[in-house]
DNA sequence: AATCTTACCCGCCAAG
DNA sequence: CCCTTGGCGGGTAAGA
């Protein structure tokens, strides 16, 4: 929620809407619980709620995290003045949203009766026995229901639930950045994410070009990368191009292009390798070219930008 | 900054 | 009839 948190002040559109509604920023992450005493968390770390749920009289998104080793007799003895205050928030027009075996709550809150959900695919059997009043689709990453889509499930990964949160709230192209930043820093610290992942939840419904995508994530250096890609999808170039933009919102080289100057911009960040090695290392041979690409599409000159921001990925990655 | 090559984009249109 | 595909041709801008 930070992070969306961030993506809405950063889209300008949305901030300035914002700022002119309410005089206060909207968006405020708290963690709430029924007092304000210390909870207990797997691995013995404490979270310290901001709040009770008792002086919040609304809110706009409520989250349930995942609960480890959730059972029937968590379930059983659920703390009904939270089910109690989260059912009134959402028929005051919250958007609610769990991931993983917090879908579950959600469930037993009876918000999802005969509506869709997912889960993490280790509660799918005690989903199915103790709610059968609800359609799971637990192949499905991530699942919006209710009415007004105000009922959001996930699987298990959080950032497809932040990214979607994002491009709901943001606007889609500000996920896709947020996304496109996180591929990215994940890859460099050798994490896995699937870049599919998201883009089956941005109402990317294009399969093949999704494979594309991927493709261009980890290809994007090469020269010609484009018809590279229109090689290796089988498909025509005409038709490879009218449904890559169809799909994705940009024209395959200016994706490409976005992914070179995001990679180009992590380097800048973390490393000190001179700019020329750092755009020759994301694609580009003539350094006053890459130059000029990475001006235009961050307003800053790449030394502008290691200046302003070197060390800030660091210390967001804590 | 100027120059050159060609990769890429897209409107148009016929065909499946 | 609607929708998607694919070829053509030419203009734009990517990139050396």
């Amino acid at each position: 929620l930070s992070l969306l948190y961030r993506a809405v002040q950063s889209s300008t559109e949305q901030y300035r809407a914002v700022q002119s509604s309410t005089e206060q920023s909207v968006f405020k992450t708290k963690i709430v619980s029924t007092t304000r005493d210390p909870v207990a968390c797997f691995a013995g770390i404490n979270i310290f709620p901001h709040q009770s749920i008792f002086d919040l009289q609304n809110t706009d998104i409520i989250y349930f995290s995942p609960v480890a080793k959730l059972s029937d007799e968590i379930l059983d003895h659920k703390n009904q003045e939270i089910m109690t205050w989260v059912r009134k928030m959402y028929q005051q027009g919250a958007t609610v949203c769990a991931s993983g075996s917090g879908s579950l709550i959600l469930a037993e809150m009876g918000l999802l009766d005969g509506l869709e959900a997912t889960t993490h695919w280790t509660y799918v059997d005690i989903y199915r026995r103790r709610y059968p009043q609800v359609i799971l689709c637990e192949n499905r990453t991530l699942v919006q229901t209710g009415e007004g889509q105000k009922l959001v499930t996930t699987s298990g990964a959080w950032q497809d639930l932040v990214l979607y949160l994002i491009a709901r709230y943001a606007g889609t192209e500000a996920a896709i950045q947020i996304a496109k930043i996180f591929l990215i820093q994940w890859n460099l610290d050798n994490l896995e994410l699937s870049f599919a992942s998201f883009q089956d939840n941005l109402q990317n419904s294009d399969a093949l070009i999704q494979t594309a995508q991927k493709w261009l994530a980890q290809n994007f250096h090469q020269p010609n990368v484009v018809s590279a890609a229109v090689h290796v999808s089988g498909l025509t170039s005409r038709t490879f191009n009218r449904r890559f933009k169809q799909a994705t919102g940009f024209t395959p080289i200016a994706y490409t292009q976005n992914l070179r100057i995001e990679q180009a911009k992590i380097h800048l960040e973390i490393t000190d390798k001179p700019i020329d090695a750092i755009g020759a290392a994301v694609g580009y041979e003539d350094s006053s070219f890459f130059r000029l690409l990475f001006q235009r599409v961050t307003g800053l000159t790449p030394s502008a930008y290691r200046r302003k921001f070197k060390g800030s990925v660091a210390n967001n990655v804590t």
